[in-house]
DNA sequence: ACATAAAAGGAACAAGTATTCCGTTTATGT
DNA sequence: ACATAAACGGAATACTTGTTCCTTTTATGT
């Protein structure tokens, strides 16, 4: 194995007192804290952006300037630091899927969000990596954001697929699966810039998800 | 991270004498050695294929009921105990698509093989493993392996494509993604053992991969 | 049976990295 | 300025897992 990846597991399994380890940011804030805690939430969205969720949290910190310690007094995990970035992708292309509902052609709205969802992941392996993980956000607090998020992509399948423009046999799983296997498609293969090979296969999974209507070539 | 999964990296980065430290298997062989070398092979072949590549080597000394050492003592690396074990799924594969190749459907034959590798995967985690590293095979020595398969599946796409079964503008990089990210589609999502939603998957890429011939739908 | 080289076994080691702990530094109100 | 709680930093800790090393066991030929 001469891959230098970085580790995906090792968290510990059962942190020993995640009581007040880190800052209850729901009164005050001394003025250093806030301004470190959105240093380490910039640097935080850039790397994992660039390396996803597998770098040491050592490099967000250096990223920061700021120590290991700090980013947890911040965060209580890893985990929790990775969701507090990723939570802003999923509104974004949220309000971009609900602004898309109202679309005249339901057919273009689906396959807009379609590429949308794609083009994000394409350039920010924190998103893929989110999507990896299943959960796309696991703190019950956030909860409402995951539904949302779903429930603007079911809405938008639900249209298209009324209208006769994607294959009706398909749920909202079924979707989410195929999104999430598209974007990890690029992950091997050495030149994970390649856009035209990804291009290619989105298009082959857009020629895919559409209706066929009655002309099925038979089998 | 509550997840349990097991480790993917962590080989050690130069081992410090791989001289002579496992049997060169090239002349004789006790006959208990032999014996524990089947049981060894057998057991990765099945802990592979259940669990992936993942999973500790300890495991798979258990099952074989031998210790680490005698692992270790018939192959150099858990890398090379993996190779092993996954020539025997590249070969038989490559035999069922050098049969195919001479099928008189090119179409048929290509979506055949193309099923019949995905069905592999479904079943088989080391297989999607292996294709999930990019390298199916590494050693120089079993390099032709490699080969024998990756221009098979080459012929059966330009035959499928010549008969404009196939969308043209693909290559066989592209299938290998294509087939890739099939693979670890249902890694994810709880049950990976939703048979039909993996089936509707590939139905998707199928009808994605067809040629389209003139009548496109415009966008 | 015996000698001996082959083989087995598994404790010890190496390495990577998330998380904790605690002594030191600093912002802030008086 | 000062006191003091807040915040910081980063070495130490914990834990996992691949690989090595060396002692003990065993097959095999005589």
């Amino acid at each position: 194995m001469t891959e230098k990846e970085h580790s995906f597991n090792q968290m510990a399994d059962s942190p020993r007192s995640n009581e007040d380890n880190f800052v209850n940011h729901s009164k005050p804030l001394r003025a250093d804290a806030k301004q470190n805690r959105e240093q380490i939430l910039k640097a935080a969205q850039k790397i994992f952006a660039e390396k996803g969720l597998s770098i040491p949290i050592s490099e967000i910190a250096n990223q920061a300037g700021v120590g290991i310690g700090t980013i947890y007094r911040h965060f209580p995990t890893k985990e929790a630091l990775f969701e507090a970035v990723n939570i802003n992708y999923k509104q974004r292309l949220t309000s971009e899927a609900k602004s898309l509902m109202n679309h005249v052609d339901p057919g273009k709205a689906f396959f807009d969000l379609f590429s949308r969802v794609l083009d994000e992941g394409f350039t920010n392996r924190a998103w893929k990596d989110a999507f990896k993980r299943g959960t796309l956000i696991s703190e019950t607090a956030n909860l409402g954001v995951l539904q949302d998020f779903q429930s603007a992509i079911a809405n938008l399948l639900t249209r298209a697929q009324q209208a006769k423009a994607v294959r009706e046999d398909i749920d909202v799983q079924d979707l989410n699966t195929l999104l999430f296997s598209l974007l990890l498609a690029l992950e091997q293969q050495g030149d994970a810039s390649d856009i035209d090979r990804f291009h290619r296969l989105v298009s082959i999974a857009i020629d895919g998800l559409r209706c066929k209507d009655a002309f099925n070539k038979s089998k």
